[in-house]
DNA sequence: AGCACTGTGTTAGCTACATTACAGAAGAAG
DNA sequence: CTTCTTCTGTAATGTAGCTAACACAGTGCT
């Protein structure tokens, strides 16, 4: 039963890796706000989404957070296993409900632990984008306004969806950005009113993209970049 | 001509893998402020820190910049390199000056692209360590003050560089936690009224380590908690 | 219809930090 | 010793975002 991938780092493998890993790749529902990785637990299961916006978040002590890694088609939950380790202090969960490609932990290792597969070299390469990704994400929060990095971050979710409407809340947002509920609802607000979003009661609508594009800090532009970059010598 | 090594992931290796990269492994002096990875330029040069600091940054623009990793002994730079990619946009420069082992790209990889190596695991759970601090840090640029901030950073580096004097201007301490210099000055300046720090035109003195440890937020315990894990097996 | 609940808008006072500017102090160079 | 440069302290003013509180509007339930 050969399904279609949609998975960017799936749809990149060559026919015949893809076959090897086909029995154990299967296709699950991601629902909303699931947890895919819990602080600190045994990572049992890789995904790799299609359609759905799966977060990585940091939660301090006193309950605050922020996101500091967005997953969708581009890449796939459980890098830190990639890299040798069980176990990771942060949560990964799902932001945007869809469909995902699911693999037992223990299938996952014994297929990328061979250094000539082409999965372990497209792994490599998504890590590293992941990085780049979490890096400038540390110097944006630091240095970027709310505006700039709402604009930033809608425009890194509604690339990954690819379609105008999804569900999110302002709750949602201030959440993954660090602020508060009422910071949000005024920088939103100013980008409903600048007829860039349309937003209602947890459903929001990119109404122009190219906007959201030009409101966003530089960051933006780089980190879809280097995620480019990982499929540049497969489809050159 | 065997040296004794001193950055821990040299350290960690078996002696076999120890002597089969001594031959492409030099002792290098780093100099303050001297450029190991340069911005989306090919990395050609590995290197293993263990008495001197290495700082990644992120430049915007408009030219302001935040560290958004560190390095010392407990690492290498050019961790890029190993996830298969030539280039970064980050910078990584030298922070205190000191001692480095050395090895051409050209010669780490073709070491390291062996699954079964000793080197490519602990490679991979350093990327762990340094991913980890990298996005915890883009947490608490977000969320934690400077004071707390400060103190975590001081500690970072101390605890690298494991001796209690070294050379630290306001100038560069500002660019690395991202805020102005009048700001580190003022925060810096508490520490020092508090005893934790003395210091004067460029020398920084640590007084009370204990100190800046409670003085510091959450974040940096989370952060050494990780990079001892990479060599809870070795010393197990 | 009435009611409760959830998501959103908005306000006012507050804090952390930015910005700019300048003054002083310690070395370095003459 | 004098002068220059570098590093540090400080102060005035501005602003982004926090905090807490509340109003209101859709939506679903009874």
């Amino acid at each position: 039963m050969q399904v279609r991938e949609e998975n960017m780092l799936l749809a990149a493998l060559p026919e015949t890796e893809r076959e090897r890993l086909s029995p154990y790749l299967k296709k699950v529902r991601l629902d909303f706000q699931q947890v895919l990785v819990e602080p600190h637990q045994e990572i049992a299961d890789i995904y790799f989404p299609y359609n759905a916006i799966t977060s990585t978040v940091h939660e301090m002590s006193d309950g605050t957070s922020v996101e500091t890694g967005l997953m969708g088609l581009e890449g796939f939950v459980g890098v830190q296993l990639w890299l040798h380790s069980r176990t990771t202090p942060s949560r990964t969960f799902v932001q945007v409900a869809g469909e995902s490609h699911h693999m037992r932990a223990s299938d996952f290792i014994r297929h990328v632990r061979d250094t000539d597969s082409p999965l372990n070299e497209l792994c490599a390469k998504y890590v590293h984008a992941f990085l780049v990704m979490t890096s400038q994400t540390a110097a944006c929060n630091r240095l970027h306004p709310l505006n700039e990095r709402l604009c930033r971050w809608l425009k890194l979710v509604h690339n990954r969806l690819r379609r105008d409407e999804f569900p999110m809340r302002q709750e949602f947002m201030a959440m993954m950005l660090g602020v508060q509920r009422p910071t949000v609802s005024t920088a939103a607000n100013m980008l409903q009113q600048a007829g860039l979003i349309r937003y209602s009661r947890g459903q929001m609508r990119i109404l122009n993209a190219e906007g959201l594009r030009n409101g966003s800090c530089e960051c933006l532009e780089l980190i879809e970049k280097q995620f480019e970059q990982i499929f540049d010598r497969y489809h050159g």
